[in-house]
DNA sequence: TGTAATTTGTGCGTATGTATC
DNA sequence: AGATACATACGCACAAATTAC
């Protein structure tokens, strides 16, 4: 049931009922509204969290992620790049929010650099 | 509680103490170990499948994630590619883990292709 | 200014279902 | 058949932070 909730709201979200900054109802009322307990209402707004398609604010609320600008990384002959998730400490240096993985660059000196995937594109 | 025990476990495997393929403690057994509820321990073991670090083979138990061969995808001159959580349509059909973002390579020629980020590096 | 209401975070317990061994 | 182990769903309670009054 929670997959179905997490179904309906993906929708409304992908499907421009619910802007970027939009808040989403409360976790209560979404569970009165759809006769579910909270748990299960947590457990799919944890799903589009672990999606990166909405971000939550304890206790202001839970809102549609904004599409950040976009910068370009050039990658030179020789690097490669991979990505992942973050680890913890990743995320709390690099203020990366939920849902997003990193992209790391190895470069051929043998340096690497990582970077927020929402805040980076790769180039050359 | 649930996060120390998730950093708890974070460190077992990344000092390898816990070895690609080896399984974990079932819930149960975490849960009467370190004197916490089957919900805390189940809240930790999430936040390492958020993290790309274990996999979940029910019923069987919880598996250290073993690191897969990388093939390399070169970015041609005008390409540009990103990094970000798969939606559950392309989980399904990629056959994407938990915990691994997908790469998407936008080719000079407007054509797109997506990759399990952990089966493959990008090169030039 | 201070109090109350709202909202998410965290933790506990319980029960049932399903797949594996 | 039975035990084991994870998935899912319900309930309750309190904490912490923000917002509203």
């Amino acid at each position: 049931m929670f997959r179905q909730l997490a179904d309906l709201l993906r929708d409304r979200i992908t499907s421009g009922d619910l802007a970027p900054g939009a808040s989403l109802p409360s976790e209560l009322r979404l569970a009165q509204e759809h006769g579910l307990s909270r748990t299960s209402v947590r457990q799919a707004i944890a799903l589009l969290r672990s999606e990166g398609l909405v971000i939550v604010e304890p206790p202001r609320g839970t809102f549609v992620r904004a599409v950040e600008p976009t910068e370009t990384v050039t990658l030179l002959k020789g690097d490669t790049a991979t990505a992942r998730m973050p680890t913890p400490v990743e995320r709390r240096e690099l203020e990366i929010g939920e849902g997003v993985p990193v992209i790391v660059i190895f470069r051929a000196d043998g340096s690497r650099e990582t970077y927020a995937a929402d805040r980076i594109r790769i180039g050359r």
